[in-house]
DNA sequence: GTCTATAAAGGGATAGAC
DNA sequence: GTCTATCCCTTTATAGAC
């Protein structure tokens, strides 16, 4: 009998193994040059096993980041093709973004190091069409302004206040912790506010009970 | 007759124009590591004459950055040095930060690497003292605030919100390329446009026209 | 599937000629 | 000051044993 898993190839332990540890030590540690040997180490296996499973340390690379990134894709559209209210949409997808950099803070960095080196890696990792945040975010951000409940502003810098306020602390954490001398707990506290705070800076009123 | 500059070692011509190509591979480039050769060819000198006048990739890291870092600074303090409204200093700090991040969209990324990399360089890059940004800022906030002029914000807050809307939009350059489908002409209008947004979304009232 | 051994390439650094 | 030649180390990748 013949199974289809066999053409598909279904990732073994280790394969997923090795997978969930490169995505650990470049986007949480931020160790944009691990060495093959590191990942393996961190890991507990042998060197050869990355290149059996992978083939080369880009084609590791390529997977790791396109899982990562396909992951908060689904996640944010998950939110905006609900059909709750737009400022509501807004506040959740605050929550999964805080949330998403706080767990891969180096993900952006990454990314950005990486299309540097090669801009034709962009077309790789994104697709050609219109950005999925565009498509959710202008027509009712539009809509909204007209309707006088938030202050008219271009939707392009809208979107980028938002992710601005969002990406940098977290990108920026040892800067931040120098800056104002914030241990570990302190910087927490601060993080746990940012979503108050923006949303506040983006909308110019209070982030209501039901949305904390 | 004694010449103070033999122990100061002045640099060369040759020295300081290996200098300035490193600070541009690195740091408009983004190529983080950038090896010597590369330098080397983009400055159009023999690989050995960067360990002859550097010693070492290393140190010449270091002094780019140091350099880079420096030239910031003096900036910056001298703005806040002034006796120009509060507001003023502000709108003036928004020109320089832009420029400089501009120049250089990716030092921030670099230093951000490097520190993760090893976070005792932190140290090396950045004095012991509170950040001058601090100092510089959060008494006249707080008194702005007071007088009612500023809506209530933690200082924390407001200088992280204006350093994220900043610099995220330089960083990500190529991010937001291609999420607003923006050629080259599209993003530095874009650009352009960035102070007013920020200044109006920090003060909530628009940007003077004799502060433009 | 997993390991050892080794090939092959790249990059930092230095010695020494000019 | 500048160049060539070379050393040494790291890292990727693969061949082949188990």
């Amino acid at each position: 009998m013949l199974n289809i898993k066999d053409n598909v190839s279904e990732p073994t332990q280790t394969e997923e193994h090795i997978k969930q540890t490169a995505k650990k030590v470049f986007f949480q540690k931020g160790l944009l040059n691990a060495t093959t040997q590191q990942i393996a180490d961190e890991a507990g296996v042998n060197r050869a096993l990355i290149h059996y499973y992978f083939r080369s340390r880009d084609v590791l690379f390529k997977k790791v980041l396109e899982e990562a990134i396909g992951e908060t894709r689904n996640k944010i559209d998950f939110i905006f093709e609900s059909d709750e209210p737009f400022k509501s949409k807004i506040s959740k997808y605050l929550d999964v973004f805080i949330d998403r950099n706080a767990e891969f803070p180096y993900i952006q960095n990454f990314i950005i190091t990486e299309i540097m080196q090669d801009p034709e890696k962009m077309k790789e990792y994104f697709s050609r069409k219109r950005s999925h945040l565009m498509k959710h975010i202008v027509p009712p951000l539009k809509k909204e302004i007209e309707k006088g409940n938030i202050i008219p502003i271009e939707p392009e810098h809208f979107i980028v206040n938002m992710m601005s306020m969002c990406s940098y602390p977290l990108v920026a954490k040892p800067v931040i912790q120098n800056m104002f001398s914030f241990d570990e707990k302190a910087y927490k506290k601060f993080l746990k506010d940012r979503k108050h705070v923006i949303y506040k800076v983006l909308f110019n009123e209070e982030l209501p009970e039901q949305l904390q």
